[in-house]
DNA sequence: TTTTATTTTGCGTTTATTTGCATGTTTGTG
DNA sequence: CACAAACATGCAAATAAACGCAAAATAAAA
C-alpha cells in the first residue's frame, strides 16, 4: 500500500470515528506501529490530526461530501432507516426521494423483499440493483446534482398517474409551525406531488434538522403520518404528536 | 506504443483504480521502469496525476465503478471510449444507454465539458454528477436491472419530444447483414426509439460483438455513422465501411 | 528513399525513501 | 512507585527515484 493512501486512509477512519488508537490501526491497515506512528507524526506536522498519546484526534468537525456521505456508516441515520423498515410490508408501492438517510434504508431493506419502489433518484435505483424482487420505476426529469433528484414538470407530469402506500419524504428542514421546507423551488414542488399522490408519509429525521427552515416550502408538517426521529426532548416530540403525526423514537 | 498513448493508458487505468503502482505499470505496459517514471513525473507536473512514492494516485473526485471492478475486457473498452472522445463538441446534446463502455466513454469525458446528456441509465447519471457543465436528462421508466437502462412506454414517450445530435448506442450484438441486436424486446425498442430521434449514432464494438446476432432486432446496422472497435481484420472493416458507416480501428 | 536531426528509451550508478526492528526513554495508570 | 504500553531514535535492508549516457526509435529534411 502506497504511503499517502495509508495516510488517506487513516484520514477517513478518522473522520468516521472520531478517534484513532495507533494500535488498531496497526492491525487495521497491517503495517507496523512505527510506521503508524510514522504517518501520524507526519499528518499532526500537517494539522490534519491532533496527537495525542496512544493515538489521534480529528481536527474540526466531520466532512460530508456526497461520497464520503455514502460511505461513512452514519450510526443515528442507520438506526433511523431500521426502525423504519417495520412500516414496510409485502407488495407495497414505495415512493422513494432523495437523501443519504433514504439511501440507508434501502440498503437495509432485506433483498427477499417483494415490493414496487417508484423513485426520482438514480443512487436509490442502483442501490436497489440487487433486490431481485423489487421492480424499480424510475421518474425522469432534469437531476439535480446537488441532491441526485430528478426534477422539473416532467417529474412531476409523470407522478400524475401513480400512486404510492407509502412516501419515504426526504427531509432538509423541518418546523412544527414553518412546515417542511428546502432551499430549492423544484424541488418543494415534487415534493409537494409526491405527498399528494401517496396514501402514507414516512419521515426520518436527524435531530439537527428538527425546528430549522428554509425558504421554499413544500408543505405544513401535519403531512407526515410517521416520524422517526433520535430526539428525545419529550416537548418537542408532543410539539409533533399534537398534529396527529405518530412519532417514533429510542 | 507512441509515448501520448502509453500516458492516455496510464491515466486510464488510473481513473479506473484509483491508484497505480509504477512497477505494475512497468510490466502492463512493457516499458522500462524509467520510462514509467519519466511519465509519471510528465503527467505529474500537468497535474492529471498525484505522484507519490512508487506510485501514482488519482486527482478528481471518485469515478462512477459500479459493474465489476476487474472487467477483463476493461482496457480495451477504455480505448474505444478514448477514440470517441473526439466526436463529442461543445454544447453538444448526447443521448446515451447503458452498458460498461458508455460508462467508460462519460467518465473520460473532461470535467469542463459543456454539453447536454440525455440517458435512461442511472449509473451514467451517476457519473455525471461532478461535471458541473453538463446538464443531465434523465429517461424514466422500469429500470430493467441487467442492463440498468430504463425502458417502457413512457420511456419511449418520453423520447418523443427531444432531439440529439449523437447518440452513443450500447451494443450487444451486431452483424453487418442481420443487424443491431439483443435479448430484451422492450431494450430493443428504446434502442430505436433513441436512433430515431438521434442526427448521428456512435458505436464502441469490443470485437467479440462482431459479427453475433440475438433474437430482438433492433434495426439494421447502417443506421450507425461511427462505429468503433478494436478488430482490425481489413474483411471485417470493408463489411461495414460498405455500409457507409465510418469505422474507426487503432 | 536515404540521410539527418530530434526525441524517446533502457541501463549502470548514485542517491533518497520507506519500512521494520532493536534499544533506550517517556508517559499514563493503578 | 511500579510497570506496561506507547514513544523516540538510530540502524540496516529493501525499494524506488534521479542522473548521465549511449542505443534505439521516431520525425523531419534532403
Amino acid at each position: 500500500m502506497l504511503k499517502q493512501e495509508r495516510q488517506q486512509k487513516i484520514l477517513n477512519i478518522l473522520n468516521d470515528e472520531q478517534k484513532v488508537i495507533a494500535s488498531d490501526l496497526s492491525q487495521r491497515l497491517s503495517v507496523s506501529e512505527d510506521t503508524i506512528r510514522r504517518d501520524l507524526k507526519e499528518l499532526d506536522k500537517k494539522d490534519l490530526i491532533r496527537r495525542v498519546h496512544s493515538g489521534a484526534l480529528r481536527v474540526g468537525p466531520p466532512v460530508v461530501d456526497f461520497y464520503t456521505r455514502q460511505q461513512v456508516k452514519s450510526e443515528i441515520k442507520m438506526d433511523l432507516a431500521n426502525k423504519a423498515l417495520e412500516f414496510v410490508k409485502e407488495n407495497m408501492v414505495l415512493l422513494i426521494d432523495g437523501g443519504t438517510t433514504n439511501l440507508h434504508f434501502v440498503n437495509q431493506l432485506p433483498l427477499t423483499l417483494k415490493a414496487t419502489v417508484i423513485t426520482n433518484s438514480p443512487p436509490i435505483a442502483m442501490a436497489l440493483k440487487n433486490h431481485n424482487h423489487i421492480e424499480v420505476i424510475m421518474i425522469g426529469g432534469t437531476l439535480f446534482k446537488e441532491s441526485m433528484v430528478n426534477l422539473g414538470i416532467e417529474t412531476v407530469e409523470s407522478l400524475n398517474n401513480m400512486r404510492a402506500d407509502l412516501y419515504l419524504m426526504g427531509i432538509h428542514k423541518i418546523d412544527a409551525n414553518i412546515g417542511i421546507s428546502l432551499p430549492n423551488l423544484a424541488e418543494a414542488a415534487v415534493k409537494r406531488k409526491m405527498a399528494a399522490i401517496s396514501n402514507e408519509i414516512l419521515a426520518m429525521v436527524t435531530s439537527d434538522k428538527l425546528n430549522t427552515f428554509s425558504n421554499h416550502i413544500v408543505s405544513p408538517s401535519n403531512v407526515l403520518t410517521y416520524l422517526i426521529t433520535d430526539n428525545i426532548q419529550p416537548d418537542v416530540i408532543r410539539l409533533y404528536e399534537s398534529q396527529q403525526i405518530s412519532v417514533i423514537t429510542e
